[in-house]
DNA sequence: ATGAAAGCGCTAACAA
DNA sequence: TTGTTAGCGCTTTCAT
């Protein structure tokens, strides 16, 4: 009754339980005639071979792992459910990697594990990718580093647009900072706007931190008066808080900002609205900006103007290097920061 | 100088295997005295559960598996290059599914496994997911059926977007004929609109047949002449494939039709470059509709009108099979429809 | 080209 | 609560 294993193909076909084996992992090392019954019995019997069982015998998995952060903002996934015109629009970050890493890995031969998941410890998702792949790859902030200590010294472990945390993995992040500077200098420059806010995330995002540091290296080259904080902090970056700080920003005393610029590209659709329902125009009253490149501000009234991460590539990265390190385990660590560019939509003028 | 396994942990804490082991699975039931010995040794050492071994000795993984096609339109990809403002665009049909399913399959507590492949075999990609997973889901049109035959007399498959193939597999489809037909009638109806072409996919793709038959229907219903074939056929049903289909059916004497209905976005979108190179204007000359619902869809220009296919919940519902069926093992094959809508936008001439 | 035998690292009764 | 003892189904030398 239960799945049928080499013993049973074996006898079938009149061979040993050696010779089947060999017929799945090098068929041409078995003789033509021997591997047809071989194959006929298997195909009799319905046999599938375990891949728990080879993974034990050989030591690998021909698997790569991805851990993400359980993350999904409440109001992007009432965006899907209300107008459902919307719902794919909704591409989170993850989803992209998903994407790069497994094209990357089927070039490669390799199958991709995925799960999400915020808790560690024994009993975890991420314990149970760890045991089950060649080496994975962890997007910042969803593993706790006390986890990865113990698991990084078993397999590879690449970790993706973060401060790399132990100091013998390879990472790989983007040019938070650049892209920041980048985008306001744009503003300064090419729309002549002086009155800047930023608007972060907490302290210990580093990607938020990375941009914050971009913007205050474009305020000090223009000139300007160069914040020693952002004027606003929001702890998970999603739309509602965007939104919040937007109105908290208005309704503060003094001199009207002529211009946000949200850490993230969630940050800025919500403020988007907020700004809208209080009647102020953008771009015309108030120039707004976001980071990462999400569809959905490609869909926004006004389009909304950003910084794009190549977030595809970076899940190919990081499989490239996975790869790499398998074949090279001495391999020193190594840490690659892929460019971004600002897109240019309308929320800011252009 | 070999990973460390339960017998190094066990030795180092000073209890056995078996407790070791506990810890792991069941952490209540070891004393918290115990556990804490073991947990430490374990981090001292390095110790990673080895998922292979839990899967050999529980005969269980905890993983789901997602096989898909290895669709990639060459078309698409360019316009993620030259464009790449369009990059997160295009979102494919697959992609959808795997966020459809990695959701779910959280919520139940397992990983999610995927591969994409078109050859079947020993080797395979595929060969490689079933032995390593609980249950999978696979695409239509991706797994030899012959291989599935054995697979699934293993471990449950459930089979997505197609005919079941297999009368023993649970399987989901989407209600193409029901969204064609509504399509169909939405042009005739209420745009009015009489002269009316289907391009259609290959014979062997039942998602395009059923689609055809839907139109069929709805030109029955309407009293107009029903074709037996679709005015074209392509194999692929990718962009360039679209815009060639386009271009011959322009070519081709006669009166010119009103309206073209593709068998999927893909080609409409290529059609819509097509006509729009040789001067014919959509929706004005020329309605022009597609199916599936892609991004890509509501962004080019005109934006086109089509059938959304549900297909996040495609994947979700696959998990829901799947784990159902991993809880009882009796039950029935099942067979859902999941309904589609009309999504109306620019390229009817709404 | 094929076979024999020794593990791979864990879980699952069953004992204690 | 903890320990003992068999396997789980395969790969891998080493022979033949």
């Amino acid at each position: 009754m239960s799945a049928p294993t080499v013993y049973d193909v074996a006898e079938r076909s009149g061979v040993s339980i050696a010779t089947v084996s060999r017929v799945y992992r090098t068929p041409e090392s078995v003789r033509a005639q021997t591997r047809e019954r071989v194959l006929e019995a298997a195909r009799e019997l319905g046999y599938v071979p375990s891949g728990n069982a080879r993974g034990l015998a050989s030591r690998t998995t021909g698997v790569l792992g991805l851990c993400f952060p359980d993350y999904a903002d409440p109001d992007a996934e009432a965006d899907a459910e209300a107008d459902s015109d919307a719902d794919d629009a909704v591409m989170l970050y993850s989803d992209q990697i998903i994407r790069g890493m497994e094209r990357a890995a089927r070039r490669h031969g390799y199958a991709l594990l995925i799960a999400a998941s915020l808790e560690g410890g024994p009993e975890s998702l991420v314990a149970k990718v760890a045991g089950r792949v060649d080496g994975f790859a962890v997007l910042a902030q969803t593993v706790p580093t006390e986890d990865l200590e113990v698991i990084s010294r078993r397999l590879p472990v690449v970790m993706l647009a973060g401060p790399r945390e132990i100091d013998h993995l390879d990472h790989i992040v983007v040019a938070n900072a650049d892209g920041e500077r980048e985008l306001t200098r744009h503003l300064i420059e090419d729309h002549g706007l002086r009155r800047l806010v930023f608007v972060g995330g907490d302290t210990d995002s580093p990607d938020a931190e990375a941009r914050f540091r971009g913007f205050r290296e474009a305020c000090r080259d223009a000139g300007l008066p160069v914040p020693d904080e952002p004027a606003l902090r929001t702890t998970m970056m999603k739309q509602a808080e965007g939104a919040l700080a937007a109105e908290t920003l208005l309704d503060r005393g003094g001199e009207r900002p002529e211009a946000m610029l949200f850490a993230n590209d969630q940050m800025a659709v919500g403020a988007l609205r907020a700004l809208a329902r209080r009647g102020v125009r953008v771009p015309q009253d108030m120039a707004v900006t976001g980071f990462d490149g999400i569809p959905l501000g490609r869909i926004v009234q006004p389009s909304l103007t950003t910084v794009r991460q190549p977030i595809r590539r970076l899940g190919e990265q990081a499989v490239e290097l996975l790869v790499q390190r398998l074949s090279d385990t001495g391999r020193e660590p190594v840490s690659l920061t892929l460019p971004v560019s600002v897109i240019r939509r309308t929320s800011c003028g252009c």
